[in-house]
DNA sequence: CGTTAAGTTGACACGACTCAAAGGCGGTGG
DNA sequence: CCACCGCCTTTGAGTCGTGTCAACTTAACG
């Protein structure tokens, strides 16, 4: 299975022999992790950098009031924990909500790629400006579209963050979530995230079957979206 | 009038003095920007990073059904375009709200900072990491509060940020929003601002005349809004 | 003062939530 | 291998928060 980080780099930025090696060699030794279990709670002070290889996580933070609010996804080549050692504490949760497999990398490793590989400190400075963005465009969906947009609206980013790395089709994607879970990332019921999913499935703009949603007529999706993929910096 | 970037780098880190000499060289010449004005579009390329020394302003995008949506805002001592040169175009947009001077900050000079001052390198990591961790704050407090808690939190932070700054008294801040911005923040209608602006001040729990909110017990308010200051990192 | 933008109010409609209960599916153990 | 059990999904009915429309009042500004 390729590098889903390297994948992931080099969608927007140029990487050269050399940095690719570095990235390889990265990856050494893996960890799994068990489905729906939290990789960091808040509060915590984070001690390693960590790189999900597989599987899909969230991070999450739990109101007051009991509720849970979903606040990303963490899909292969995404990073944990990049603000280790600037930020004391986490803010914030991190869950596993597949199996996970996931590298944990030094500090030192972390330092020497500074240093050495300005090719890839930049991709890593891109990396997080990309979830600034990401964060941002979720506010928006979140704020300002109806339901079933929202739903829309996620379905198509996932669909293409899974691309980039490898896990998704042309015309389909894999969709671990449940409904439960949809609704805390989306702000909405979970009985209205099912009503929503029907209604999207009867309009013909999604099907949804097991864990995998296929999607017929991507185009029409994202019109009906308004998805607009800038905000990924990807290049064309 | 006191630097308001170092003020705010303060609150969570250390600087020496020569970092501080360094940093204040930076506001050598501002610039006036009238009220109400893009500072730049979605799209755009910037070429400079710019700083917010006085004034409010606003990060928005635009829905394709013409629906505004407010998605962070810019405090004096906060940086618009720290993307510059990683991020080839603008997927948000950038306007003042009230009349603002901005600092325009050269590409070499942000590359003799990193070279030779890491204290407010890493400072500078700290804000952009800081601006993440509210647009995940902002998440929350949107997709999973009623609206009379949205409005009670977004005050509860930006007193708190105000304040950091050195713009807010302990029991007020200034509120130059209409509350049509207002709403294109929180996502809910202007109308129903109105009304929660008018429960909140029949509850007692702030004052609001003319553009200035008043707070008569900021921690009744906090308990209301479930606001718990740790995302934005600040030193106790 | 005239003119415009911002704030306020009331009536009504509708999207989304809650509660509650029934069906389906997968996993585990006997 | 089948049966049970629990979690997820699906449905229905009723309620409530929030949106929309439209008019009116107040404040801001030249």
């Amino acid at each position: 299975m390729p590098n889903p980080l390297i994948l992931k780099l080099e969608r927007a930025n140029v990487l050269a022999p050399e940095d690719r090696a570095r990235l390889e060699s990265i990856i050494a030794q893996t960890r799994k992790i068990a489905p729906r279990e939290d990789l960091i709670r808040e509060g915590e002070v984070p001690d390693t950098v960590r790189l999900v290889l597989d599987g899909f996580a969230c991070r999450y933070k739990v109101l007051s009031n009991g509720k849970r609010s979903i606040v990303g996804f963490l899909l292969p080549g995404d990073f944990c924990d990049f603000h280790v050692a600037i930020l004391s504490q986490m803010d914030h949760a991190i869950a596993t909500i597949t199996p996970c497999t996931i590298v944990e990398i030094s500090r030192a490793t972390i330092d020497d790629l500074n240093e050495n590989f300005p090719r890839i400190t930049r991709a890593l400075w891109w990396a997080t400006l990309v979830d600034e963005a990401t964060l941002r465009e979720w506010l928006v969906n979140i704020g300002g579209r109806p339901a079933d947009k929202k739903v829309a609206h996620l379905f198509c980013e996932l669909h293409l963050r899974l691309q980039v790395v490898g896990h998704a089709g042309e015309n389909s994607f894999p969709l671990p979530l449940t409904q439960e879970e949809l609704g805390d990332t989306l702000g909405i019921s979970t009985v209205h995230v099912n009503r929503v999913l029907q209604q999207l499935r009867e309009d013909g703009l999604i099907q949804h079957q097991g864990r995998v949603v296929t999607v017929p007529d991507v185009a029409r999706l994202r019109e009906f979206a308004g998805f607009n993929p800038n905000y990924l910096h990807l290049k064309p």
